[in-house]
DNA sequence: CCCTCTCCTTGGAACGCTCCAAAATAACGG
DNA sequence: CCGTTATTTTGGAGCGTTCCAAGGAGAGGG
């Protein structure tokens, strides 16, 4: 530890070659002798000699590098998404360097071009919010990959995302099967996912003849916006027998919010969320919810990643996987309905 | 994008002036005239120059990049000390490359070989399984500070933990002081935290005269391992009054085994966690824990680490924060006692 | 024993940047 | 106007690798 690290050239010295059989050697060459290969493995391990794989990154003008912004972590499919990602980028042999806007554009920004210096061989967005134009100039830099962006395309660009319309549809199907006519939904701002979902519902709404049943709320994809706008919702005249919340957190608060108004989900009011996050599952929320294959949409914008990164001709941008209902415990045909079986 | 990259030659030959001027310029010099400065900037801009990261780091030999290890994210409490880790890494200016040992130790050896290999300033682990042998060789190679393992301790090693043995303490005396007896104890295998809290069960039960009543059953800090401990010991025999887990997450699973036997909490059996994990705060959960200052202890590791880097002279190599009970909706005072009241 | 062919091995030139000693220019004082 | 000093600018030598053209050493054939 006193004095440097050893390099290739010290390696070399120790074994007796040049370094360039030493890097040869090393990089398992087929074309070095047994007998020097032996001695300069040796001499490796002695040294305790690890590669510089900066150095090694500027010679061959590869970084074996992946960048990945990630938005917040309090929603928990960011993290979901990232650790598919992650785990292809590590089977590959890559890295992952790991940034995050932490809400501001301008440090966004910023964060994202020390990527590009790093010289990242390929990007993954895993964010809600990100803009087209500046998806377009990272993509003219180096491949991209957005994931649950849908409306983001150009040259470069792919993008791994569920269909949310479908989705949001098998939603407001789930609802009208069991017998529900009024239906609220929380909103979750200007993001498209959550842009998508209203517009859906707003049409399935109408689809149905339940035009005068429409009410949303403005959430903001929060655990704290759903129970704020639930609570507000709830507070503000006729109780719907249903909410369709934008996204599973909030969702989550929406219950919170009813609890406080001494109501018990399902029975006097039916809850459905949208993403299909883990803690959806845990017996204690058991959260009927429309669920996207989150670890899979990592995995496969990783490994679309690597095929554009291979230069592979691929047909089509983006990939749109389907999501899922599933029917757990915070969604029951309403009261009325009930009574009248 | 058809040739190459801009380099700093390209940005010099365009401005009229030599490479070292505009590496002097780039990097904000007060020894730059402001004529050629600006010529620079003009050059740089309309070259659409970018610094190469790699051969920056090759020539001044800083990475500028932090290493962090993180274990899987089925546990939230590693991406929230992740995230706490992050942020003051990037305010610092720094980089972060994230590896992840898939529990597998030889997987996670390669990834921690390969950090090294990218000359990073600096490692944190954010694990509960490693072995203090593995830390130690790594920290002889590079500052590290651990996360959660407070065995751990060896020249170059810093650690950020909570007072297990504190908190655990908290937590029986919470319970005692509710009037349980019979108390269970759900452990978490043998990973360092999970023994300490459960030696400290046995401990506490023994010297409030309860030895009688100790009963462990082992579960492995996750969702479903709580789940199972808690059936079997729910399925086995008579039922404690209160139960304490390893941690909120195995917490929430004996929840669930609770209502599929009928238990209402805290009303029938009081539950207590260990972590404050956010989705505890829920409503829908509410779950009584002894919580640790999961985002303040990343960012204090991080810190502890820039000052180390800068080879400040710091007494005490290891950080150790005081865990706080929170109560909330799944603790309550035993039925029998209740009812003597 | 010379000539070709393989099979190994080698030195030097990148890679794009920073650092440093030294050169060029500008500014100043008498 | 000259010697000094302060301010700018510069070329070259690295940083630790990889890549490449070319050199050396045996092996086999005539």
């Amino acid at each position: 530890m006193a004095d440097k690290k050893p390099t290739i050239h010290d390696v070399a010295a120790r074994a007796g070659v040049s370094k360039s059989l030493v890097s040869l050697a090393l990089r398992g060459s087929s074309k070095v002798s047994d007998a020097s290969r032996e001695a300069i493995e040796r001499a490796a391990a002695e040294l305790g000699y690890r590669p510089n794989a900066t150095a090694r990154s500027l010679a061959d003008r590869k970084s074996r590098t992946i960048g990945i912004n990630m938005a917040e972590i309090d929603n928990p499919i960011f993290p979901q998404m990232l650790s598919g990602a992650h785990a292809v980028i590590r089977e590959r042999g890559y890295n992952t360097m790991l940034v995050s806007g932490e809400r501001d554009p301008l440090v966004e920004f910023g964060e994202l071009a020390k990527l590009l210096e790093f010289q990242i061989e390929g990007l993954i967005l895993i964010s809600h919010r990100m803009s087209a134009t500046t998806v377009r100039s990272l993509a003219s830099d180096v491949p991209t990959v957005v994931l649950t962006l849908q409306g983001i395309t150009g040259p470069g660009i792919d993008s791994v995302t569920s269909d949310d319309e479908a989705g949001a549809r098998m939603a407001m199907r789930h609802l009208f099967d069991l017998g529900h006519e009024r239906i609220a939904h929380i909103s979750g701002g200007s993001l498209e996912p959550a842009v998508v979902r209203e517009r859906i519902y707003r049409e399935e709404m109408s689809a149905a003849g339940l035009e005068a049943h429409i009410s949303v709320y403005e959430g903001d994809l929060t655990n704290e916006g759903g129970l704020r706008a639930a609570r507000e919702l709830l507070s503000n005249g006729p109780t719907p027998t249903a909410i369709f919340a934008s996204n599973d957190i909030s969702a989550i608060g929406v219950m919170s919010a009813c609890s406080e108004h001494g109501l018990s989900v399902p029975e006097d009011i039916s809850i459905l969320g949208y993403d299909g996050i883990s803690i959806g599952e845990l017996h204690a929320i058991n959260l009927t919810t429309i669920s996207q294959p989150l670890t899979a949409m990592g995995e496969l914008a990783a490994e679309r990643l690597f095929d554009r990164m291979a230069g592979k001709r691929l047909q089509g941008r983006s990939i749109v996987l389907e999501p899922e209902l599933m029917v757990r415990g915070t969604t029951a045909a309403p009261k009325a309905q009930r009574q009248r079986n």
